[in-house]
DNA sequence: ACCACTATATAGTAGCACTACATAGCGAGT
DNA sequence: ACTCGCTATGTAGTGCTACTATATAGTGGT
């Protein structure tokens, strides 16, 4: 029905701002998604580039390993672009649903 | 991240009213959910059984085979309860993510 | 030498929903 | 009698998302 809630949020994150995964991780936990682990982060972040939703940039670290920056394609904006109609529409179908 | 909104929809249709799988799938198309077909439905239902949320009652249909007419168990309206607050957590979520 | 934090990676798994098909009752029309 | 359309349920197989659990590695402080 509604697949893919984090990847959205994160084709959000991305789309912001260049970043990495170990910080997209951070922000989504102070975003209040408190038991999201790296892990996760980093399997939806390959599957992103599988799908050439990302381009990769990678940096040496102030702090630990090399980082890895990712930003959005044209494509990836598209996505993104589509994640958030997909969300209105089931999010106003719910709505409808509830107050019916 | 949410995964069943489709099962939460259903639990809410049959919260309000017994009612069985044929037309739960009208109701869901008729809400907008257009693409959902009967197959998809009924393997929610079976899930909803198995897991004891719902219990059946099975009667002649005026128009066709037997209906099975499904009901919430308490079981089922306390998921219903926590099906819209995992959403209203996450809906609230998404509106800050989106507006920050 | 050890610990904590930073940083990435991936194999295996669980669960939800979709595809595609099968089965069956009933009524209307030809 | 036959077909068609609508009503009604069921299920095996599949794809996809996200989670679990674990491994690896760089850096800095004590």
């Amino acid at each position: 029905m509604l697949k893919g809630v984090l990847e959205g949020s994160i084709l959000e994150i991305i789309g912001r701002e260049t970043t990495y995964g170990y910080e997209i991780t951070q922000q989504l936990r102070s975003l209040g998604f408190e038991d999201v682990v790296e892990g996760t982060v980093y399997t939806i972040l390959a599957r992103l580039e599988k799908n050439n939703l990302v381009y990769i940039d990678k940096r040496p670290s102030e702090a630990g390993p090399p980082r890895k920056f990712y930003s959005l394609t044209d494509l990836g904006f598209k996505e993104l672009y589509i994640f958030w109609s997909k969300w209105d529409f089931v999010s106003s179908k719910m709505n409808e649903l509830r107050s019916k």
